[in-house]
DNA sequence: CGTTGCCTCGCTATTTTTGGGGAGGACCAA
DNA sequence: TTGGTCCTCCCCAAAAATAGCGAGGCAACG
């Protein structure tokens, strides 16, 4: 019974890019959809993408910058729930004669996507597709949205973990002072009353941003709140 | 069968806060666990809980303000996956006495959480609580945790509706010009340099930072920054 | 017992940002 | 046409941040 399983299983083995592409075809097989596709962007602008796509739809997508018209993409940037392709406005013009190209390529009707958003603005996309009616589509996706979420998940998990394995040099942890001064700093705060909340002299508070800021390799106030925000080591 | 669509059902028809109270004590007997936290802070620092805990232990977890201590809190704000408790930092001495509390509170030893965000900085966590040896849990886990993903982010979305309802102004919208120049200063530039790359005089710049500013509401560039981050708004 | 990290404070001078002000042109929608 | 929102530029004076420096105390680690 359990596919679910099963694919947990496969992805927990994965430890390469090129399994997590065999993951998403035998993802396919198992979940019996036309596509599926899992697509990451991170802070950097560095994407990786596993997909079940005609090669040349792919190519052709990334070579258009598809992305920047395609209505999943679009509105899964601002929306934060997983969402039925029939609930995106596809009113545009340039929506409709994208969907065009996409259903020559061999695209089905009916979409259903995750956006996941992870640490550092890292945001992925994990979308299945299929041909068939709305009726039948909504049998589908009931039967199968949990499974999917989960897997999306795991799957996003599991590529930032292998990405990661190829990784920059973290920047160093923050001490408590530090946190604080940022935190603060990040509430719009200026030297004076932070040094008085904090009951310490502005000079002492000083050292700390200087050092908060060398320790993440920050270029000035703001871009040290700015990282350590998008690196969630301070929280506001 | 079908736990998960009864759910589904149950939380569509939802219009109140208390319903979603219902909901989740709903939720704990269906799928028979010993406790079930929602707990949603937005941006703006309000929060909203639905919870099957203690109240007493709620409330003194508010007064006491232990989301500072409680490391599912402190682990799930920097992670962004599913979690179970066990894989938390347990070792501090505040943590453990945390946790000796909890437990006096009525808490069981097995925990597992899902951090979920949403749009404008909203954070929310749902968490699931039982008492029953490991083996047990990981049975239990893995046979609930797809469903309970899927109905966490259909909650999130409810409670994001809901509050939705009784809204306040929201900050208004950025223009073009005014995202660039947050987005360059979150990167550390200064005026001058990011002047010359977008390629209008520093004077010009001024006007952005400045409307940025009093649009979001900010007191100081690195505030504006901080917000504009948490919001979303802009990508880093 | 030395090193390392953190917390605390002070100093100087320079650079940058801030908070106001005004002003013209483009564009879009009511 | 008028009103609104952008985009663009300029001025000034005051306030704040920055870049360094040095230096003592404390706790933990080896």
């Amino acid at each position: 019974m359990n596919r679910l399983v099963d694919m947990q299983e496969m992805l927990s083995q994965a430890t390469t890019l090129e399994e997590l592409q065999t993951f998403v075809e035998q993802l396919r097989s198992t979940y019996d959809l036309e596509h599926l596709v899992y697509h990451s962007v991170n802070s950097t602008g560095d994407q990786y993408a596993a997909l079940t796509y005609d090669p040349k739809w792919a190519e052709r997508y990334v070579e258009k910058d598809y992305a920047r018209i395609d209505p999943v993409v679009q509105g899964c940037y601002r929306l934060f729930h997983p969402i039925d392709w029939k609930s995106l406005d596809w009113s545009t013009k340039t929506a409709r004669s994208f969907m065009g190209e996409a259903t020559q390529a061999g695209l089905g009707n009916q979409g259903f996507s995750v956006p996941i958003r992870g640490p550092s603005g890292q945001f992925a996309l994990f979308s299945i597709n299929h041909r068939c009616s709305d009726d039948t589509w909504a049998t589908y996706t009931n039967e199968r949205a949990a499974d999917l979420l989960l897997i999306s998940h795991y799957m996003n998990e599991k590529a930032l973990q292998i990405e990661g394995n190829a990784n920059r040099p973290a920047a160093r942890a923050l001490s408590p002072r530090e946190r604080d001064t940022l935190t603060l700093l990040a509430t719009g705060a200026n030297r004076a009353s932070i040094a008085e909340s904090l009951n310490i002299s502005e000079s002492t508070l000083r050292v700390y941003i200087e050092s908060a800021r060398l320790k993440l390799g920050a270029s000035n106030t703001t871009h040290a709140v700015a990282l350590a925000l998008s690196h969630g080591m301070i929280v506001v």
